[in-house]
DNA sequence: TTGTACGCGTTATCAC
DNA sequence: GTGATAACGCGTACAA
């Protein structure tokens, strides 16, 4: 509770030279007053009043996190693992490049104009998808923002994943292993960047070998735990694939758990390969060989990518995370 | 960007006048310069200031969120699909009743102490454990914090769950089921009464079945999908027990894995039982006979106990969820 | 090297 | 019913 004003009073100097010493500008004040004034500080145990900060500043060392809805059940954001992961990352860079972190979901751009305007936040990190006007209100308010997983056109930061890459590994280690009919198990494909990439990559790797493309194969549910077992449950009854590639752990795990429940085996049945590596991937029973992803990391690099364009008012390129495959034990390598 | 005077200039009123229309007190305000003034507000999308109202008001609006780490793997907050889920309950209520919410991972309790104060901020959200010191430090702020799974002494608001019984259904529908030999599986019960109610649950069906407990039927692992597999595959190698309760879906997921990469079959030769009910649950297979708690509903309740204690000043007692098992298919009756 | 004074946007008190 | 005005805690010209 202690005030500036305290700490001048018991150092017996102007509210200015406590300021001065605490921004560390020691050059306007002898050293002697800087160590008195630096005792009375600890002794007072002495926090700023970040609003009163905010107030006659500019910067309130805030950065907001939105997150698209994309729940495992009903809605709330960060439900998804790999959205809790992400924000770990994002709250420990946060912390250690001194700026706070406010959360929430927001339904529309005049909510989100609020919110920034509320508490002066100083950029905001997006998870997922938003409407247009999320980004013209954006623009509009010139604050920086970096996407997570965005899609093409629209400004601003952007971490990206080599999505086309991890598609294509994962395609060509089944290959590799023998398997020439390959399910591709998606979510709906439709301007998707990230869903659109993998599926690239799939098809690559397929032409590659001059395997042709099959319609039959590919597969789009929804991401829901119950549309993968679903999926696996039908995907049970068809004998004319021994492969499958699904585009994110989740719909990996599930459609596994759809195969197994009716009585095809993984992967001396059927091998599959997941996306994302994901706590996840390593519990499924058999462990999930998988395209690898850091997502803490990308959660960091946004964070730092923000914060750089807050300061230095540098916009940067997207910045593209890689990827690699981790062999577990869901693939089964076969000869024909 | 419009402020109150921006508004009082514009509708050629006070700075009062504006503030008390925006504050509702209509009784001091002609209802001729309510309207009038509402369109102002309207038009130019005000939006008020909240570093300005905390600067002299005394509430933030702000409620602050700590988890100490209980990570799947490395270090962060809210890496475990739980903690992630509570999160999403905590953030959608918070949003309801018109708070924001701060996210932060705090090191000792002087960290606290300046997050607390740096934004004035009114209550704190504990989710985990703490030392000591945490609480000693919010007891002299006279900050209300409340806390999801607190251990027992300390004061301020509690979430609890029924776990007693919660441990003694699982136990209870095992012993149904035809099995007497049950392992039970948790993380180190040392202090814990989280991990001893379900224990103590655990015991009680055992005793009103006249099964006598067996010290080796007592596992203590870490928290860990590694040490979990590890325990499945030390368990396979057992053969004096039919089935397992183990009090957290993520060790009941990875033992189940360590049996199965075993050759053990689950349910055919052991049952298995979970506690918690997150999306691994489901996504097991066979899929997981557990104990269900309303996880994001707890994080809605502790966000409105808060707010209670905050505007009203009111203490209550320890709130206890219930909990009920749910039935799927990774427990098989069995006959002697 | 140090101090004074003003302003940031808002609310509350008190006068009109 | 309405309007000045003083705080809230801090940063920063500017003055000394």
């Amino acid at each position: 509770m202690a005030t500036i004003r305290d700490i001048a009073e018991r150092a017996g100097v102007s509210m200015t030279t406590v300021s001065n010493v605490l921004h560390g500008r020691s050059s306007r004040v002898s050293a002697e007053t800087v160590e008195c004034i630096e005792e009375i500080i600890r002794e007072t145990g002495y926090t700023p009043n970040m609003n009163a900060r905010v107030l006659v500043g500019s910067s309130s060392r805030i950065i907001g996190v939105i997150s698209s809805m994309v729940p495992i059940s009903s809605g709330g954001i960060f439900q998804d693992p790999f959205h809790a992961v992400l924000l770990s990352g994002i709250e420990k860079c946060t912390r250690d490049l001194g700026y706070f972190l406010m959360v929430r979901s927001v339904e529309d751009a005049n909510e989100l104009e609020s919110l920034l305007t509320n508490w002066n936040i100083d950029g905001l990190i997006m998870i997922g998808f938003f409407p247009e006007s999320f980004y013209a209100q954006l623009e509009e308010m010139r604050k920086p923002y970096v996407q997570i997983d965005s899609s093409l056109r629209n400004r601003g930061l952007k971490i990206w994943l080599d999505d086309e890459t991890g598609g294509y590994l994962a395609t060509r280690y089944l290959i590799e292993n023998g398997h020439r009919r390959i399910v591709f198990v998606c979510t709906p494909m439709q301007g998707s960047r990230v869903v659109g990439g993998r599926h690239n990559g799939y098809l690559r790797a397929l032409a590659e070998a001059g395997i042709e493309e099959k319609p039959e194969d590919l597969c789009e549910i929804g991401y829901t735990i119950e549309a993968g077992i679903e999926m696996g449950e039908k995907l049970a009854e068809r004998h004319d694939f021994t492969a499958i590639f699904a585009c994110a752990d989740l719909l990996a795990c599930s459609v596994c758990t759809g195969l197994m429940m009716h009585g095809r085996r993984v992967p001396d049945e059927i091998s599959i390969v997941g996306y994302d590596d994901t706590a996840m991937a390593r519990l499924n029973c058999p462990p999930l060989t998988c395209v690898h992803q850091d997502v803490a990391g990308r959660g960091s690099k946004a964070v730092e990518m923000l914060v750089d364009a807050i300061e230095k008012g540098e916009g940067s390129e997207p910045y593209t995370f890689p990827v690699t495959l981790v062999e577990r034990q869901s693939v089964k390598r076969i000869t024909l």
